[in-house]
DNA sequence: TCCGTATTCAACCATTCGGTTGACCTTTTA
DNA sequence: TAAAAGGTCAACCGAATGGTTGAATACGGA
């Protein structure tokens, strides 16, 4: 079933499971791990991730006592699709992201916690 | 000041938002159109109206007593790009773009172009 | 079998959200 | 100048949201 915009939209609204998404990009995750970084219990990360399930935008396979968790980039293809209608948003190359490259490049990251 | 993706994906998730944002794709328009085809009040409209507003969305200017609604689908450029991310996994641009994730990840509401 | 790990459930709480109504301000028009 | 039109504001309401805690469930391993 293709997940409505509402329901698309208002999860990627909050942060926290923006930057679930995000580490999901890396590689599927157990709950837990997915917990580990936010300063939150563990019930309110399962319950964002009970939201992002029902978006679409990930899903759940549970193997043995561990829940895998998986990104689902597809999910968002139809409120891509809907934001491009209202002007031609380069995938990668946009402003926003030059800007980021650019701001980057003047300031090398030495991040030590990273 | 760019707006943030928690702002903007917020206002994109209530569809009578939504349906304003297209509306407006056709042109400029005073509140009290906006709000005639929907089936609420004038003041509800009003309020997603500032709602756009807020998210930059939208620009609101006041000629005589008619306040004109006009479009700026730029701002959809950051939440665009954000998803694009996640569509299109070029190796080139995977690792400058899960670094802008951190960095997003790392200052939720600070405002780098500033 | 008993324990620990992984995860959800249930109840609760404060805040936000989308909506209403009625009063109010401003500008145009009769 | 009085009335009407265009919008916002303030107070209120019910439902949804994001968080908590503690109990419950489901496996895996010793």
């Amino acid at each position: 079933m293709a997940p409505k915009l509402d329901t698309t939209f208002a999860a990627l609204a909050d942060p926290t499971r923006r930057a679930i998404l995000a580490m999901l990009l890396e590689d599927d995750m157990a709950v837990t791990d997915v917990a580990e970084p936010f300063d939150v219990s563990l019930a309110a990360i399962s319950k964002h991730l009970g939201v992002l399930t029902a978006a679409g935008l990930i899903t759940q396979e549970k193997r043995g006592r561990v829940k895998w968790c998986k990104l689902e980039p597809d999910a968002m293809r139809s409120a891509s699709v809907w934001m491009q209608g209202f002007g031609q948003f380069e995938p990668i190359n946009l402003d926003a992201f030059e800007r980021f490259l650019e701001h980057e490049l003047k300031e090398p990251t030495a991040d030590p916690t990273t």
